[in-house]
DNA sequence: TGCCATAATGTACACGCGTACATTAATCGT
DNA sequence: ACGATTAATGTACGCGTGTACATTATGGCA
């Protein structure tokens, strides 16, 4: 492998030289430039960007840190491969790294780690919880002032980068298009409530009950964790109070799948039997029989959002001392109504 | 950010012997092994990952290259997020990093330049096309010996590493069931032709055909690009043909249900106009109106074979200078029988 | 006790690059 | 023509680790 040193001599330069031609550094003459180009294409040299990464004391890396999610293929869930998606994005097109992390569901995650061992220069982070110890971990991180995000997931502390979407708006419109097709028996099948999106998603539900004068009633709360199976499972439950229900919102696309799947199986007809509004618009949502009317949330956006935040505040932290500007973003979602809540 | 010499000065040790402890390389006295461990715990001391790197010589990751596929949202295809899990499975259990690497559609990838600058120890390249372009590039890479994978694409150098599924064995078995059912008027829906796993299916459509002493018919063959749109828009020439179809084979999941899509909408009734048969069981696959009769594919065994496999390689040439063993799998499918190829 | 093998640890340097600082070359104004 | 700038380049060192080799402790055995 040809180095510096091989580049210089054959241009007849010093290595400092080749160094600042190769990153385009401080004046030099046009002739020089093209000598130590010519030479490091003679010798097919390249940069090598471990040992650059160690002089510079970055890894030029972003890292994105996932959560494990028993049973599931992560990446093929909506939720997790559209954020990814445009975390990719604008990765790639601000010449970044990008490392993927797993963490370890066997031990606790040290994200402060992850900045010791230089792994990575910032972090975003899916998938997290308001869990006590992850809400440690994550604070600990900020209280450090490490460059980080929190993807979706609203943290109490001062100092946290967040972007994520109006969960709360997008679920009150969601049951408001119900209310106003004359539905006021609505049920909800929430996710679980350690994310504070689930928890998002109740306040919307119980604002528009409440704006309609409709009271609410525990019974018609359901829980499941986001996952198909789940939505299955809670078909039976649902099943039985149908007496009581003209309509359920439903947390995600994934949940409402497993339900109409579940119902069908227990003799339902859908939409006649029940309406459904349900959450995400994934890409099935519009294949399902009958599709489904459901709330369109920009993930993709989110994540090249937060990755383009995330990346400059790194930039200017460079450049400035000042303290980085914080990011706090939160985007609008958008109900997409289609035949399962009637028409 | 502390290193190592302030953990050598407070166990009063030499910097040698924490690296010595820190690695678990050589005989060592209990006694200062755990006097290194108590000093670098108390200082919050880790491994520099990128100094490690340096010195080794190594990144520690394993890149993944990704193709560049247009408006399309890469991770949210049922292909490429199974194959991705896989890997990110295997490459995480054995203590290496995931660099996500993305092609850039403006420029040729030059493969080579990933391991020049040492930004990864090997690779595995998902979405290989035939193009000559892309052809020429990974022969180079294997010409010059360098450790990585190609998924699912076969081409024909003698030292190319490659983990693939057998397409042309679950074609043959999915228009084998056709035939199996009384139908004889058997329609294909390819990809593209520039993917070995293409021609491939075409290939077992055609032994199929043959066996069964059915005559090819060259205006029965459609041919899409893996995506929804790209079924839906095939519908009508499917659907002016459906006089001379009584069925039809699809080479992924997301075509037939653009396909699906577009024939209802032109009033089909489905399967009872069209039987169809598709290919990768997707999730969708099990809730579309009717379920899709496809073919599984083990995606992410496949990724995590591939993954497994190319690092033991990679171990395997530190010990010995021998030349490490040709991977080369070829992983069997298998025919999920649903309700759109007819009860 | 003295010798040797092996255990345990220390010394010293390479790895390839970025960059502060020193030095030399060119340019300009008067 | 000569200092004062500024341009252009060179020198030299640090970054934190892995590891070959040198050195010193330890224990076994005759």
């Amino acid at each position: 492998m040809t180095n510096r040193k091989e580049v210089a001599k054959l241009a007849g330069v010093s290595e400092a030289t080749v160094s600042r031609v190769l990153n385009g550094i401080g004046p030099m003459k046009e002739s020089t430039r093209e000598r130590v180009l010519q030479a490091a294409k003679q010798l097919n040299y390249e940069l090598n960007a471990v040992a650059s990464s160690f002089a510079r004391g970055r890894s030029g890396n972003l890292g994105v840190v996932l959560p494990h999610v028993p049973k599931v293929h992560l990446f093929s869930t909506y939720y997790f491969s559209e954020l990814l998606g445009g975390i990719g994005e604008a990765v790639h097109s601000r010449g970044y790294g990008l490392l993927l992390l797993f963490r370890d569901p066997t031990s606790v995650y040290d994200y402060v780690s992850l900045y010791r061992t230089q792994r990575v220069d910032a972090c975003i982070i899916l998938g997290s919880s308001a869990a006590e110890e992850e809400k440690q971990a994550v604070h600990r991180l900020a209280d450090e002032r490490l460059p980080f995000c929190v993807m979706d997931q609203r943290f109490d502390h001062p100092l946290l980068n967040i972007v994520a979407a109006d969960h709360e708006q997008g679920s009150y419109d969601a049951v408001k298009h119900l209310i106003g097709k004359g539905y006021r028996r609505i049920g909800f099948l929430n996710g679980a409530p350690q994310y504070s999106n689930s928890r998002d998603r109740m306040a919307g539900y119980r604002r528009a009950l409440l704006e309609a004068g409709i009271a609410e009633d525990d019974r018609l709360v359901y829980e499941g964790n986001y996952s198909r199976t789940s939505g299955r499972r809670a078909a039976s439950r649902v099943h039985r109070d149908l007496g009581r229900l003209d309509a359920i919102f439903v947390g995600n696309d994934r949940m409402a799948i497993g339900l109409m799947q579940g119902l069908r199986e227990l003799g339902c007809s859908l939409p006649d039997d029940l309406k459904i509004v349900a959450y995400d618009d994934s890409d099935a949502a519009s294949f399902t029989e009958p599709p489904l009317t459901t709330v369109r949330v920009p993930f993709y956006e989110m994540g090249r959002l937060a990755t383009d935040r995330l990346l400059t505040q790194l930039a200017d932290k460079d450049k400035s001392d000042a303290p980085a500007a914080l990011i706090r973003e939160k985007l609008p979602t958008e109900l997409v109504i289609r035949k399962s809540s009637g028409n």
